[in-house]
RNA sequence: GCCGAUGUAGCUCAGUUGGCCAGAGCAGCUGAUUUGUAAUCAGCUGGUCGGGGGUUCGAAUCCCUCCAUCGGCUCCA
């Protein structure tokens, strides 16, 4: 029910003006007349707030500032800052680039121009003409010229029939594909200069406030996303309301590059691609192989206190092997082909995954309820056939080492399973000071059950145990319907790299298929046969993106327990090359990473280089020091921190290590 | 796999109306220097210009093809 205070002047009789409460965030409410635009608010506060404002989402709904207000109802004004602002921002320049493109090119067709999280895209079918990056700038210009026109952005409610009407006038094939698929009466136009583009909406007042563009790149990219149709030319740009934004936001991409691991890899010497080698196969470096077997021994150690157990399994397995599993029907075709033998007819298959392997452990004796949970794990490799494109670094590849391992369990102790999987992964997310991750539980498609896998109690049983876990762990989830594989729940943590990308890292899955296809059991307390749970558990993922992501996060500054080189030791001269070595030794005897940088260079030279190393502590030792038994610290990043005895710098070591490894 | 771009020494990069034996800095090697908190000096080595094919009197440069890399799309057990 929606009350209107009702006036009537006396006086204009015969006009009825209508209030209508606007409710604020702050939760105090202003009256205005009824059909009061977002803007008009904004006026009535104050001038300055009305030039800022971008957009205003009125009851929950985002919407452009003229639209007018006729009821009761709560406002909030949104700002630069607000992410509706900037995707109403950059929604409105991507129709500006849109005019921009149809003037230079006429009688193109247009496919959609979103907001993304950073900027916009267009699809464009450019009717066999090639755009390159070449064209951008002038493609910019345009824009820029455009805004300065001060066009007001125009919505207009069109009937589907009209909509229809106007797209096959134009030819525009992908716009009829959009309308088809709407819902008569919620159609809108809006119109900016001498473009008009199917469009819900919101957008800017108008181009004025748009005063810095750049047009980041091009890509192809599927109409509609299936592979089956046509790539459109998809255009991507991101506009600022100030030039000075747009510098910071070029110089934010700058640092992203510097901390690239494809770069810092290179630099610090931590892994490489040959091409002899093939791609996407990371040949690991002494380094780096140095930094992931710490990490793989920190998770050893973690998992030990948690109760796994240890396997080995070999690198290939029999095709029958991945028959039984499901996994050769699946994707037989899109993998390594079969290894033939000297053996007419046998076939082995490269492993995808190390679970069936498993599998096969758990079946080779009969199990007890009370054997439960058995928990097998294996840092495992195996190797995928990643399409050419999708390769990326160590982020993406085709053979790669999971830290992975298997919980067999009852069905009612998965609950308490997943909790202590969870606890490990923020053990290590905490360790490695991993903040900006995001946790993403992915459940059935409630519309489909029947593409999934095993009974709906199972199912709900599933689901509820990694909801509860998850909220017990007091994780901030996003629940994804429909994500789930066809045999199982799952709980994924994404961690954002330097440039924003999202990577999944730990995943914990539960599993109904292969315990069912492999015929695993167990002997309950009844004496009869029954079926375990699978839970498919990898904290880091792969130790490929973990490093990979690691490296982005630190910008290659790893902590003091997890880098390869800890110290190293600078003499002044060759005169001090003894004392040097004695110093080394030392610290090795503590179990302390240092080595002498002991070549015919400037003391100068050698800092400089070491320190561009990341090298956690230079130590300087020349007369003073070999006189009295000391080192001078030199911490990275941070300079000269004073002379200190050799025991003295060996208990700063230690002491930072315990506390980063909290052990 | 698809669209677009890129590929010159170990690394970072110059080198286009096609034209003398393809260049620089760093790294490496040799020598001098023996250094006190972010680059000491000099000399030298090093490249079938991603591979193959073609056009041309002549190709790093133009064309075709394959490979790899980069940005996306699709995919991701």
């Amino acid at each position: 029910m929606i009350y209107k205070k009702k006036i009537t002047f006396a006086k204009v009789s015969k006009i009825t003006i209508y209030m209508i409460n606007i409710t604020f965030p702050d939760g105090s409410v202003r009256s205005y007349n009824e059909g009061v635009t977002p803007y008009e608010i904004a006026m009535s506060i104050s001038p300055r707030l009305a030039s800022d404002v971008l957009a205003a989402t009125v009851n929950s709904k985002v919407v452009e500032l003229n639209r007018p207000i006729n009821n009761d109802s709560t406002l909030k004004l949104h700002k630069w800052e607000d992410t509706e602002a900037k995707s109403t921002f950059w929604h409105s320049s991507s129709h500006l680039m849109a005019e921009a493109l149809e003037i230079l090119y006429p009688g193109i067709k247009f496919g959609i121009g979103p907001a993304i999280e950073t900027g916009f895209y267009y699809d464009v079918d450019f009717g066999g003409k090639n755009i390159s990056e070449a064209d951008l700038v002038a493609i910019e210009n345009k824009m820029m010229e455009l805004a300065r026109e001060n066009q007001s952005f125009v919505r207009r409610e069109v009937s589907k029939g009209e909509a229809m009407d106007v797209y096959t006038k134009k030819g525009d094939e992908y716009k009829c594909d959009l309308i088809k698929d709407l819902e008569d009466g919620t159609i809108s136009f809006y119109t900016n200069g001498s473009f008009t583009d199917l469009c819900r909406g919101p957008h800017l007042r108008d181009t004025s406030v748009i005063k810095a563009v750049k047009l980041t790149s091009i890509a192809g990219a599927y109409w509609r996303g299936d592979e089956n149709n046509k790539m459109l030319t998809r255009i991507y740009g991101v506009t600022f309301p100030q030039k000075k934004l747009l510098d910071e936001y070029l110089v934010l991409l700058e640092e992203a590059k510097k901390r690239d691991h494809r770069k810092v890899g290179k630099e610090l010497e931590l892994f490489a691609f040959s091409q002899r080698v093939g791609q996407g196969l990371p040949l690991w470096l002494p380094k780096g192989a140095m930094l992931r077997e710490r990490l793989e021994n920190f998770l050893k150690a973690v998992q030990k206190r948690y109760g796994y157990l240890p396997v080995i399994t070999p690198h290939i397995g029999q095709k029958e092997l991945y028959v039984t599993s499901g996994h050769y029907a699946k994707y037989g075709k899109d993998s390594f082909q079969p290894i033939h033998t000297p053996q007419e007819g046998e076939e082995f298959l490269l492993k995808p995954m190390n679970c069936p392997h498993h599998c096969e452990i758990y079946k080779t004796k009969p199990r007890s309820y009370k054997d439960l949970p058995l928990r097998l794990a294996e840092f495992g490799t195996v190797y995928r056939y990643e399409q050419s494109g999708e390769l990326h670094g160590l982020t993406r590849v085709r053979g790669f080492t999971q830290d992975d391992a298997h919980i067999f369990c009852r069905p009612d102790q998965l609950k308490e399973e997943f909790c202590k999987v969870i606890d490990i992964v923020l053990y290590i997310f905490k360790t490695l000071d991993f903040k900006d991750y995001t946790a993403q539980v992915s459940l059935r498609d409630p519309e489909n059950r029947e593409k999934y896998i095993g009974s709906d109690e199972n199912w709900e049983k599933a689901e509820r145990a990694i909801i509860e876990a998850a909220d017990e762990k007091g994780l901030m989830t996003v629940v994804e319907l429909g994500e789930a594989a066809f045999y199982g729940p799952k709980l994924d943590f994404m961690v954002k790299d330097a440039i924003g990308r999202k990577w999944q890292l730990g995943t914990i899955q539960v599993d109904y298929n292969l315990p069912e296809r492999f015929e695993l059991e167990y002997t309950g307390e009844d004496n009869k046969k029954h079926r375990p749970v699978m839970i498919h558990r990898a904290p880091f993922g792969s130790m490929e993106r973990f490093v990979a992501v690691l490296i982005e996060h630190t910008g290659g500054k790893f902590p003091l327990w997890l880098v390869p080189e800890q110290v190293v030791i600078l003499p002044v001269s060759e005169k001090y090359s003894d004392y040097a070595k004695k110093v080394c030794d030392l610290l090795n005897n503590s179990d302390i990473r240092a080595s002498i940088d002991d070549r015919n260079e400037t003391i100068g030279k050698k800092i400089r280089e070491n320190e561009l190393k990341r090298v956690p502590f230079l130590l300087v030792v020349g007369e003073k020091e070999a006189d009295s038994g000391t080192v001078a610290v030199r911490k990275q990043g941070d300079g000269d921190k004073g002379v200190m005895t050799v025991d003295e710098f060996r208990i700063l070591v230690e002491k930072e290590v315990k506390e980063q490894t909290g052990q």
